[in-house]
Parts: C-alpha cells; sequence; structure tokens
DNA sequence: AGACTTTTAAATGTCAGACAAATAAAATTT
DNA sequence: AAATTTTATTTGTCTGACATTTAAAAGTCT
C-alpha cells in the first residue's frame, strides 16, 4: 500500500487510490484504524493537508469514517446497504440528467429491471409491503395531489414492489433504476384521466402480487410500461406542436 | 448555495453538500466554472484547505473536474457512462464483500437481472457483440486457463450479452451486478467437468442469440444459475466436510 | 502586418507550523 | 472506591507561503 511514484497525478488522488485498494483487497479490513494523519503524512512523504485531501476523497464514498479524540482516527467503513442506496440514486439521477438519455431509453431500463422483480415478489411479498402499496394507491387517487406528490407516489409504491422481491441487492440495484426516473417523470403533466389509467393498473399489480400471481404482474408491468412511454409522448408531442 | 449554518458537521462535508445540491439542483450546469478557490472561501467565511477538502470530496464522486493554470478551476463534471460504471463496481463490489451477502442471494439478483436484458439482446445484439461472446467461449475452452481467467473471461461473456440489449442505461445498472460477482466467483474452483457445463450453456445462450430465441435464451440463463448455485453449494460442503 | 517569443497573471498543488476542540486514558483527589 | 482533574492524542481549522501550470498579454523580429 505505501509505494506512490513520481507520477503526474495529484498526490492525494494518488494516496486515495492506495488506501482504496488496500480496502477492495481486503489488507484493510472493515473497522480496521488507519495510521493517523500525522503518520501517514510520514508514511507517504507528504504534508498533512495532503494526506486529508486524500482521506475526504474516501470518506466522499463512505469507504472510511472519522473520529476525533484521542482514540479517534480514521477507520475502514463497512458500507450500508442505506449508504450504497443514496449513492446509486445521486449517481443514476446524474447521469440521467447529464447525457441526453431518452425518456424511452430510461423507461425501456426501468422496467425491463422492474418486470424481473415481479416473480419474487409475487412469491415472497409480506403483507407489510402490500400494505404500503395499497395505501400509496390511495394517495395516487387523491384529488388535490400535485404533479410532483403523485410521482413521488409513484416511487413509492415501485419500490414496495421491489422490496417485496426480499433480496437486498435485488433492491439496491433498482434503487437508481426506480428513482432516477423521478426528475423525468416530473416532466409529464398528469391529467385526471391518465391517472385514472395507472391507478387502475397499480390496483391490478397489487391484487395480482396478493395472489400470487406472476403473469399477471407482468403484463400489468407492460401495459404500465407502454402506457407511460405514449404519455411522455404525447406531453413532447404538445410541446412542439401547442394547439 | 450560500448558506451553511453553525452546524455540528464538518464544514468541508457541509460546503460539498452545498454544492452538489447546486449541481443536482440544476443551479450549476455542466461544463459550468465554480468559484476560485480563493473566492468560495470568502463566500463560506472559511480557509482555503477547507474548501479544498469540500472540492475533493467532490472530485471523488466525478461531480467536478479541476484544471491547472490561469483558465483553470473547477469546472462541473459530465457525469460520463464510464465514469459511473465504475463507481457503480466498487460500490457493489465492496457492498457484497462487506456484508456477508450470501451467494444465494447475489446470484438471484445477478441472473434476474441478465435475464431482464436478454430478451432486447436477442433482438438487438451486434454481430460484434455476438463475436465478443463466442470469443470468450473459446478461450473459455483452452486447457491452461487458471480459474481467475476463467472468471473473468465470464464476466466479459456476460458483459457482451447485457450490452446487446443496446440499452446504456441498462448496461449501466448491471455493470455492478455482474462484475461484482466475480470475486465470489473466484472462490470457486472450476473442475474440468463444471467447465464443460458452463461452456455448454455459454454456446447454447449464444446460439440462441445468433437465432433471435429469447425464450431459449432465458431458459439456458435459469439453468446456468440453478449450477452455479449447486457448484458453490458443493464446494461450500466439501470445506466444511473435506472428505 | 503577421508570426514567433517572452513575460505576466491567475489558478491549482503543496508545504510548514500553529491553535482549537473533542475524547479517551491516566493521574489525582476526595 | 468513586469522582474529578489532568494529560496526551487526534482530527478540524486557520494563516501564510511557495511551486507549478497555463492561457493570455506584451513584446520582438521579419
Amino acid at each position: 500500500m505505501k509505494i506512490n511514484p513520481q507520477k503526474s497525478t495529484d498526490l492525494s488522488a494518488q494516496i486515495a487510490q492506495a488506501i482504496r485498494d488496500a480496502i477492495v483487497s481486503g489488507e484493510l479490513i472493515v473497522d480496521e484504524r488507519l495510521p493517523s494523519e500525522a503518520e501517514l503524512s510520514e508514511q507517504f512523504q507528504v504534508s498533512r493537508p495532503t494526506v486529508r485531501e486524500a482521506l475526504k476523497r474516501l470518506a466522499a464514498q463512505s469507504l472510511i469514517r472519522t473520529q476525533r479524540g484521542a482514540a479517534g482516527g480514521a477507520f475502514v467503513n463497512r458500507l450500508s446497504f442505506p449508504d450504497a442506496y443514496s449513492q446509486q440514486i445521486t449517481t443514476s439521477t446524474l447521469l440521467l440528467s447529464m447525457n441526453e438519455v431518452s425518456f424511452d431509453t430510461a423507461c425501456e431500463a426501468r422496467y425491463a429491471l422492474e418486470r424481473a422483480c415481479a416473480p419474487l415478489s409475487a412469491e415472497r411479498r409480506s403483507a407489510d409491503q402490500l400494505a404500503t402499496m395499497r395505501a400509496e394507491i390511495f394517495r395516487q387517487a387523491q384529488p388535490g395531489l400535485t404533479d410532483e406528490a403523485f410521482c413521488a407516489s409513484d416511487v413509492s409504491f415501485h419500490r414496495a414492489l421491489v422490496d417485496g422481491a426480499g433480496n437486498p441487492v435485488l433492491s439496491y440495484q433498482l434503487a437508481g433504476a426506480v428513482e432516477a426516473m423521478q426528475p423525468l417523470m416530473n416532466m409529464i403533466t398528469f391529467t385526471a384521466r391518465s391517472r385514472e389509467e395507472i391507478i387502475r393498473l397499480h390496483t391490478k399489480i397489487a391484487d395480482a402480487l396478493e395472489n400470487n400471481d406472476a403473469a399477471t404482474v407482468d403484463s400489468a408491468l407492460v401495459d404500465l410500461e407502454s402506457y407511460t412511454r405514449r404519455l411522455a409522448r404525447d406531453v413532447a408531442e404538445r410541446r412542439r406542436n401547442p394547439a
């Protein structure tokens, strides 16, 4: 881990990479304490501010946590699922917002992944998750709801569906796909009629999950995807040609 | 973006969050230049090292890039797909290695997601991607191959399958699921017979993709999943009870 | 006037040394 | 023995300086 030749890149980036490698390779294990900043600056032959910049880089990725005081220092952090979730969501959201990904492409990816969860969810969903989905459907039917709140509820509904699969790795992977769609969805104005149709499909999904009927869940998701894409197309059309 | 009250957390973390929010919300747009470090330290009323720590945090997430020199500074970075890929892979790998996720759980997630790509890939895969898969199958059949190299080739094969869907968002999401499995797979020792079976299924997948036969791809993936899980179970069994 | 070279200024990268604040362990007192 | 005080360690922050890179401005020559 100590090596650090005279490369052209930032020293802090090199040091961060060296420590990162040590963590990923298992040379440094969870909850192990790193040497103090003073010791690291000695080891790497750089100043303390440079070491600190390296440590902040690692902290930004939740790879370490720091603690002040006598027995303090930097410790290898156990990457928790919630941490991984939020990183995943931030990354996915930025990726979509900065790269001119078409609505269709994002939508296709999202529903393809979600359909992958459907059979597992139909088999394993808990009563609690089902109740969450029913509650979100109820909320979606409220008249005064803003489009943003409708979309947020939509996300919660689908999160519950995904979590129903009872596979945390799957939930983590899908967090990005589902949540990152929200900003794109927010750009769609939902008429009363379009909400009705979405709620109808959501209800169909919830009912099918209750009956452990994977095939019906799948077909409802297919319908929901094509309906969502149609809505987005109409909105785009109306913007180009506001007749 | 300027606000920054007297909270208890690190100043550099607060400043990083403020700038991050400005980027995510669109207040700062791609390629826009941030104020210089001196100006930022003025704005936030902190010292330059503190500002620098904040900027390094953002750089670690690929949210900004910095450039030295007269017209240099920190610029909002367009998060590229390759950047997002590698972050995704690092995060997923650490998540699996640090959280005692069972092989079955990870495997289930991976194949569920991969099966989601299969129909799209059967429809759209390019000749090039098919050729990549054939080449990897050929490599897997070489006698002298180490287990690590076999697994690496396995990853490349499945990456090509996923990329065949022609949906970059899907490829990005799957990158983590497929690559993060490799360290787990590396722990399995492949006998000649087990390699043969995997190669047989890979060939079946490639053939089916060539014929745009989604159903056969799906069934081969199901077989591959159950076979992989069986292998892992056997290895675990043999470790517990090395008869 | 135009092309080339030199200078300059602005910005990040790095360093050194200092003090503040938090915190656990050791030393002291009750 | 328990409570309190002291001490040492470590991160958090600041100040000020110098090095390095780089683009633009200024200057020079043909």
